[in-house]
DNA sequence: TTGTATGCGTTATCAC
DNA sequence: GTGATAACGCATACAA
């Protein structure tokens, strides 16, 4: 069977090709019987418009990407229900597409641009180490969403931004372990050439430290292993195994996601201690399993509904001119749970 | 500035729209200069060719698609992974598409064929409820992948298939438990509607209950909320919670999913009670949470590895004619960890 | 209200 | 090895 296109459908109804286009996309220039026949026919023959041809016509689709870094993410399950709610509602189309860890999303966006007529793109998570020409080949309005960015680089600059501030709301977390008393608090963080959320993060624990008057002992100072993925559970264990290992004393561990501080206390565990009796445990993220994980996880949960919904919100306004690219700082919490305890 | 095309590049470089193509596409009869020429010009100018263009020429595009139901399913992840790395060893591209809950995958599957010329397709997930004649609009080879499908129905019928045996290791689950003293066995399980995994697990556990002899206790029978997602720990919190605030008395809760599982786990410990202590719990797939959550989880752990590589596997031989559609059903293994007892 | 013709950006089929 | 040119399937300006 040869795949059926729109010139089959209108010979079978009798009608010229734009009649069936018209009776596609509810155009309102056509007879509504015949729009009725139209479509039967189409029912009928399981006729489907080739997108392609499709896109390569239209300079307008109404379409909005969502470019996301990394699939496994748990963090971002949440935000894109709300995109593709907030995005249907206004009456566009979303597509979600998912970038390899070792592509340049910037390139995937150009291309992706072209080939569905883009009105705007969402950048979700990663790393984004771009320079300001590079984002400037992006045509369409985009807004960078829960993207570690340096410093002084991409925000206040002109772009589009959604975030936490991760040196704050680290400091946050290190400044209230201190302030229960530990003094000996290790730190799972990335590793040293990470520019982005890794780098601000730990920042915030030294600053937080240096204010407490607490000494910084790098040997409590934990990079996740490059071998095993970042950001996991299993690397948060690995880690905290060596740390432990290490004989190197400390009461409380900051792991700079909530998976790896799950890791970190099932190693814990594994070593015949308790958490939070013998280590205090924080997270950061506010991941649902931290709420489930016994003990529950002390962490900094970002907004991430109300961030999801400024991306949007904001996005469309760019697209709508209503405003030029700006930077939105969301507050993120401290949330005390079962996991961390005063000494 | 306009977007810029192959015509574009063609006149930059003095030469004819179908060496910049040749160039582009590495073929065989390009002098090696003008080629490299060509590309200078390419990359000077940040050319991208329109995909929806070469998707209209293109009746070959050497592309599989992954259709994959509900994105925030973290047992997918990791097949994910093996898809796209062994499609890439065959030098096939890759693309993952989501598909909405209520959309449905067949249409999509026909649509995307159509757009992207694909040469095959892996369906991951859900509930296929499909009939033979809807599956047969697809006009590729394609594999379901760990779907639940209804008994008798597509299995054996000349679809290719990729699963375990929802029943046979559903009843593993509680025979174990049964062997260990567990006399009153509750279950989390789907809705009586669902026609797919759900609704196979629950026979399983059925079946094992009656060769060990145990009273089959409808009251024991829970089933998911409707008004809460499916198959998540929040899920599992909530049932679990009625369950033990109805006092129906039980030694063991067997949920369909780990994330129920685990909510479950959490219920009981809010009460007050210990896991396994007072109650053991079991949960089904072999997540990587099960590992480092305390108690860590028995489980049913499906051979995600295996099976994502027996897909692509199938898929090419389908696709090389190699073999006609034909399924495949993995044993799943029992891990027996700290959340079940012998009583 | 409807049909015809043109072009979107690319690849493939020819000639050269 | 290279360059015109005809499709690919559709949307749309324009004619009817």
């Amino acid at each position: 069977m040869e795949t059926i296109t729109i010139k089959d459908i209108a010979k079978m109804c009798g009608v010229g090709v734009s009649t069936v286009s018209r009776a596609i996309n509810d155009h309102p220039d056509i007879n509504q019987e015949t729009k009725n026949i139209v479509m039967q026919v189409i029912k009928e023959n399981n006729y489907i418009p080739n997108n392609s041809a499709r896109n390569l016509k239209r300079s307008d689709s109404r379409t909005i990407a969502v470019l996301i870094k990394g699939i496994s993410n748990p963090f971002f399950s949440s935000m894109i229900k709300i995109f593709e709610n907030e995005i249907q509602r206004k009456k566009y189309s979303f597509v979600l597409h998912r970038v390899e860890e070792q592509e340049d999303e910037i390139d995937v966006a150009v291309e992706l641009v072209k080939e569905k007529r883009l009105r705007g793109i969402v950048f979700l998570g990663g790393h984004f180490t771009h320079t300001a020409e590079k984002l400037e080949q992006v045509k369409v309005p985009f807004v960078l969403s829960t993207i570690g960015v340096k410093e002084n680089n991409l925000i206040n600059k002109g772009f589009a931004c959604v975030a936490v501030d991760d040196f704050k709301e680290s400091y946050k977390m290190v400044d209230y372990l201190c302030k229960n008393g530990h003094k000996k608090i290790a730190i799972i963080s990335s590793s040293i050439s990470d520019e982005s959320i890794g780098k601000r993060r730990l920042e915030g624990y030294k600053k937080a430290l240096e204010d407490n008057h607490i000494f910084y002992n790098m040997n409590l100072v934990r990079t996740m292993r490059e071998d095993i993925e970042t950001y996991t559970m299993k690397n948060g264990y690995e880690v905290t195994k060596d740390l432990l290992e290490s004989n190197e004393e400390f009461t409380a561990i900051y792991a700079i996601s909530d998976s790896l501080a799950i890791g970190a206390c099932r190693a814990i565990m594994e070593a015949g201690k308790n958490v939070p009796n013998d280590y205090s445990v924080a997270g950061f993220d506010g991941l649902e399993i931290g709420l489930y994980y016994n003990p529950s996880l002390t962490t900094i949960r970002q907004p991430v509904e109300e961030m999801a919904f400024e991306t949007i919100k904001m996005l469309f306004d760019l697209i709508n001119k209503k405003t030029t690219p700006d930077s939105k700082i969301f507050p993120a919490k401290l949330v005390i749970a079962e996991s961390t305890r005063k000494i």
